[in-house]
DNA sequence: GTGGTCTAGACCACA
DNA sequence: GTGGTCTAGACCACG
């Protein structure tokens, strides 16, 4: 289900963070939609079930994920996200990541390339 | 010459590897321009030497620097560097980083307005 | 009758509790009053009968309510709670709360102001 | 340096967390003031390593901590911190406790009496 | 069966 | 020496 590389450099729960992050924003993933277990995931990737639970924590507490004792994990919805904090940030990201691209030779139209692509990406499967 | 933030969570050497970056983008360090010595840098922020020349070689190796024995470290000209492995790697990170903003409500008119800071940021100074 | 929030992290037993104890101090239920049954509330929120029990229980221990046996659960006059020791274990929360906010900024205006609201509430429906 | 109860019900590390914080508060611990070590205070406390980690990485989520690899964990400035949405939470949590101390009895002289005390506490000691 | 906490102990990254 | 990550495996709380 999701691909890690144990090897990165990069922690594998947090590889899984960004993995799932992804899956929600390409709308893969729905709103309440139930994510596999820990156990399952745990077993499924080979992975031990804390480095999943702790995965999914720090999702919940980015507030992609809303978890329920004795129930399981579940897709939150994006209105219910304590955003503009994180989104002020990810602002800062992009521009500083935009002003490298550019001194690498990125163009506008470049640019508008990744965002019709984003765009189509984050529509989702029809349903 | 470089404010550095101990409290970051990130690394020094990390922070350090981004404000030169940031430098030489912003054309605050023009190409074939020296860098200050390891020693010199070192007892200036007040940061172990080996955490400066950490630093150095992380640049060296992303291209942004050329460094000769006994002479010092300098800024690479663009063209020197390796290519687009980097430019790629860098136009995924930012499809993937514009995906996620978008989900959280980035517009074309929000992108274009980073767009055009970061145009003018990357421009340098006059001289 | 009771508003449950099935994705708060909150146990459901332990929102029962809140909600009806919050029902009990706005006076909404009036002392002698009856609860509905386990089975009545079980089937109208969609719960677990086990649920319930434990929620009506844990209020029972707090004092709140009173059962007899083959009749039901009813509210309990607040001269029959067991004594202060609820009240001063609330004291003692009260005031680490209050030395918490002092901290991020509370002032004697702001207290006043939420003791004035809780006030309010507490004062329950004229009938 | 902090008591801990084993058999509470509330976890261990939340326990840290609230000691801990109280400490910051009441000034005990001053800004930029080194904590114990993870391993020292794990081997004082005779608790697993891992669980005061977690009580400081979700210190260090709140605000009251900063933490430098390899170097340890710091006091946190006040201004420094997100504030504003605990804060708010805060003022709920607090206006629901004193209804239910209103309706238990507690007058607005018990309050204010409470209030004094925090603010003594919050002043911290002199120097 | 589900998530949450905890221990014991290993190994890595940073300064 | 410091924090950070990870595994293996146990036990508890919730519904």
């Amino acid at each position: 289900m999701f691909q890690l590389d144990v090897r990165s450099r990069k922690p594998i729960y947090e590889q899984l963070v960004d993995k799932i992050k992804e899956a929600i924003i390409h709308k893969i993933l729905k709103p309440d939609e139930q994510l596999p277990s820990v156990r399952m995931l745990s077993s499924e990737l080979t992975v031990n079930p804390n480095t999943i639970q702790r995965a999914y924590r720090e999702l919940e507490q980015q507030g992609y994920l809303y978890s329920i004792k004795g129930k399981g994990n579940f897709v939150a919805q994006i209105e219910q996200m304590p955003a503009n904090l994180a989104f002020d940030e990810l602002k800062t990201d992009l521009q500083k990541l935009i002003a490298e691209a550019i001194y690498l030779g990125l163009t506008k139209e470049d640019l508008l390339h990744i965002y019709q692509e984003a765009m189509i990406q984050t529509r989702g499967e029809k349903n």
